[in-house]
DNA sequence: CCGAGCCGGGAAAGCGCATTCCCTTTGCCT
DNA sequence: AGGCAAAGGGAATGCGCTTTCCCGGCTCGG
């Protein structure tokens, strides 16, 4: 028994396939009331399903939404895809996940994969990048995803626009405040005490990263701190854990001359990663040296994400409505984008930027 | 400019459709390298890209995987969805996101969805349930797999087959041996320290939580201990927490009237809830109500979740290869399912279940 | 009372592609 | 040199559905 289609259904039900089509979906013709019925009544007899693949041929498109997304174990773009998924549903479409590691070849075969299955819009949640290698794919990436709006596809890309793409219709941008938020925290951070900062920052030319690093920087400026350091390392827990290794040997270095007064540089060191996952890594590595948080040095993330909010000591960071990004993104590209509010987060200070210790082990 | 389609391409090339598709896909016969050549050229030369929608409606076959979750943002579901994603990559398929919340009626609308969409097969990954308000949607699910299955389908399911469902061909369990990792825990537990066992589990009926359960007395008993009380919840961090909550106070009466002596009770009591995500968020209660962990408590997860592993201090927990089980589910369901190896875990027992306190930060 | 208009139903033409079947051409063997 | 097989190219059919277009019967107005 294989799947039943329309004609065995109009058949038995004694109608055209005509009739049955207008029945079985929202077609503007009502047919009448009894031969509805009918048709329905025969429809769930041979427990019918449409094939969507030649719904999509008839009417040229398909009901999925593309999603692209670095890495969905990453909770980070977990949240996003969950939004995603979730306005997805609402609008009674599907979506079609891709994952590519930020690679832009890997991008830009996913795109035409999506364009092939006829994605009715694609979301792009991961961050943009300009390194020189690159630079190939990014441009292929562009031309691709123009080829794809041009043929009317809708494209929301979460952050920054794809590099090189050209503004045409269809092509949204969901502006992440990324730069403005940094400066907030740094400015909060500066008033907060007398620090001497560290950024820990994924590769130059992630423009997420590139984002966050100079609203930081010029947040501290406002503030009349110094620039601070920046260390490039992966974006990613790893290379948070690496450039910790580093900093906790500089740590221990600097503690060690006064021997007796840990507190031997007026100021402490406050470091900022540009991402949750990264501090989390640098955490972990100040720690495996015997380094305490807020005690040794101070460390604030960006993100706020949920799976991390239980660690200890708590991680200060940036609100993020991750979810809501991913919602709107979709919304933006494939749905009656309603009212087109701005993304906001919000400084979330927390225990490992306390400079003073205190007792209580809220928040 | 729409997209341009294969006769248009073949037009181009002066060649006739049926040759162009031969070329451009790999079809049994080939045609000659100068005609090959120029339809190639052709091809590119207007950016053609098939369209997958027509090509599955001739082979019948769509190329796409649908994925069943819960919660892509739970990182449990994550980290299969990414052994998913990647198989399915390897195999040159798409794959399909549906999340479900574990409602079997929205699970069966996902089965259904998947099958209009003709996807070559369907990984289930939420765990089954059997609670009596599920049974009419779980007889629904099972009649629409069965369907799927019948028309050809081939469905892979994670944990427990679908409740009601007949084995047919194509239909394929992975079998994750949560009882017997339970029991290995319980084991090692109970030698490790003569502890008052509870357990933290799931609503009664979901398979994962009630095997793991299951599994954890069954060692209990096996090392001469005796069973544990269950509080049931959510199966969700916030249901770890409020059983926290419970469990702290009932920790500190306990501990109030020697007053002095801490330990009270010979025995401390060990906490084992049936997944990492409610054990960090029992861990969480305990904390917010000044215990310590594990001084007045030790606490152990099940599962090994990636992004909790930072968590301190470190939790006990067994681990499970999750990316490996949605590779071979997906591998199972639309591979060549090469050798069919049982899926494996085990015991880590880190500082959340140290009976004696030891100095070093270490794991 | 008759024609204009409307409404509900059916026939048929695709949507873009794979594939079967047929025909021509080429190469090879005897 | 003649015959045949194999190979390579094309016309046509169909995958399952939507959607025009058409047609008969109905109602309503003049």
């Amino acid at each position: 028994m294989v799947a039943s289609t329309l004609t065995d259904v109009a058949r038995l039900a004694g109608v055209s396939p005509a009739t049955a089509s207008r029945v079985l979906n929202g077609s503007a013709r009502k047919p009448g009331q009894d031969i509805a019925d009918r048709v329905r009544k025969a429809a769930d007899s041979l427990g019918y399903i449409p094939n969507a693949q030649a719904q999509g041929l008839a009417k040229s498109s398909s009901g999925l939404i593309g999603l692209i997304v670095h890495d969905i174990a990453d909770p980070y773009f977990a949240a996003i895809a969950r939004g995603v998924q979730e306005a997805a549903r609402e609008q009674g479409r599907m979506v079609l996940l891709a994952t590519t590691a930020g690679a832009p070849a890997d991008e830009k075969e996913a795109v035409a994969a999506f364009a092939a299955r006829r994605a009715d819009a694609i979301v792009i949640a991961g961050s943009r990048s300009v390194r020189p290698g690159d630079h190939d794919g990014n441009a292929e990436l562009a031309a691709e995803l123009d080829r794809y709006c041009r043929n009317g596809g809708q494209v929301a890309v979460v952050g920054h626009p794809v590099v090189g793409s050209s503004v045409c219709e269809g092509y949204h941008v969901l502006t992440v405040p990324n730069e403005e938020l940094a400066a907030n925290l740094a400015s909060e951070l500066a008033a907060a005490g007398d620090h001497q900062f560290v950024i820990i920052g994924g590769p130059a030319g992630l423009f997420t990263s590139d984002d966050r690093i100079r609203g930081f920087q010029s947040g501290l400026a406002a503030a009349g701190s110094p620039a601070a350091e920046v260390i490039r390392t992966d974006f990613n827990r790893s290379g948070g854990f690496d450039a910790g290794v580093t900093l906790a040997a500089r740590i221990k270095a600097a503690q060690a001359p006064a021997d007796t007064a840990p507190a031997q540089s007026s100021q402490g060191i406050c470091i900022f990663a540009v991402n949750d996952v990264m501090a989390i890594g640098a955490a972990a590595a100040l720690r495996s040296k015997g380094l305490r948080i807020p005690r040794d040095a101070t460390i604030a993330g960006f993100d706020d994400i949920e799976t991390l909010r239980d660690f200890r000591p708590a991680l200060s960071t940036v609100h993020l409505p991750l979810e809501e990004i991913g919602r709107q993104a979709t919304l933006r590209a494939a749905g009656t984008a309603q009212d087109d509010r701005p993304i906001t987060g919000h400084v979330t200070l927390r225990r490992s930027t306390e400079a003073t210790f205190h007792s209580g082990a809220a928040n």
